[in-house]
DNA sequence: ACGCTTCCCTGGAGGC
DNA sequence: TGCCTCCAGGGAAGCG
């Protein structure tokens, strides 16, 4: 479920392992989630090269070059994942892309479900504005008044509103459902029937869970006692804040979990 | 403008 | 054991 938090710690990863060696190949076993290129065409571009910053938009990894104005973009869908590894033993199940560097390390792009992207830009801002991205969340323009600004005039539900990437860029089913439970709103909630109070509760909390994610590498075993991430997909499992017991049901398709008391529909 | 459905993909779970 | 169906979830596209 690579959402912000995921993505960051990925990028984190990336930015600890991988920068700042030349690249020798790159080996594509999958060229589904290739867009707009071929498997040679991605090599002819990496190899020799070396990467040397790294950058997030929302869900989108961007990863700059050393040699070239060129930018490797990787989207990693549901299921998506790094990993740097030295031994042919440790290469992992699902590595559609393998970026192999000089000093013998391969850093794996590994994906069950090929619902990813991998694509070389020219320019991160001008890609940003293709795809229509709104402000990242966690960026220093995604002030209160830039999110009140952004709700204003809409009339969707909450939710599907939080996980719209052209509103704003980050927020997906996971972290949409953590943030409403923890300013108590209920996710079907229409936006113009938010309160101030709702909706300065929701903008702290976007802020407070995907820091707090990040601070646990997105793991949600070690989220805190009163999150409910760790709880999807238990049946009946109590809310951690009332006596009552948590529910799902179906926002734009997606399942969506909550508690029926703490986040009562006005 | 908004929500709903369908599709993409694959592995794991549950029913028969 | 094996087959079938459903589900997970990010995103795009098409429809009403």
């Amino acid at each position: 479920m690579p959402e912000l938090p995921d993505v960051e710690t990925l990028r984190r990863y990336f930015s600890s392992t991988a920068l700042h060696q030349k690249i020798e190949s790159v080996e594509t076993n999958s060229d589904y989630v290739l867009k707009d290129i071929t498997p040679q065409w991605l090599g002819r571009k990496l190899s020799g090269n070396a990467f040397s910053v790294t950058r997030r938009h929302g869900k989108f990894f961007f990863a700059g070059l050393e040699q070239s104005s060129d930018w490797l973009l990787l989207h990693f869908g549901m299921t998506g994942n790094l990993k740097y590894y030295q031994d042919k033993d440790e290469q992992p199940q699902h590595e559609l892309v393998a970026f192999h560097f000089d000093n013998g390390y391969t850093l794996a792009y590994v994906m069950t479900r090929k619902l990813g992207e991998v694509r070389i830009i020219s320019g991160v801002d001008e890609f940003i504005q293709k795809r229509n991205l709104g402000p990242d969340v966690c960026g220093d323009d995604f002030t209160w008044d830039c999110f009140k600004s952004l709700l204003h005039g809409r009339h969707g539900m909450i939710k599907p509103t939080l996980m719209n990437q052209s509103i704003m860029a980050g927020i997906g089913n996971v972290y949409s459902d953590e943030i409403l439970y923890q300013s108590r709103t209920h996710p079907k909630t229409p936006v113009n029937h938010l309160t101030g109070d709702q909706m300065h509760r929701i903008y702290d909390q976007i802020d407070k869970v995907l820091r707090t994610a990040i601070d646990h590498q997105a793991d949600p075993n070690q989220f805190p006692d009163s999150y409910i991430t760790p709880l999807r997909g238990l049946d009946e499992a109590d809310c951690p804040g009332c006596s009552g017991k948590l529910a799902h049901l179906t926002v734009s398709g997606r399942t969506s979990y909550y508690c029926p008391d703490c986040q009562e529909l006005a």
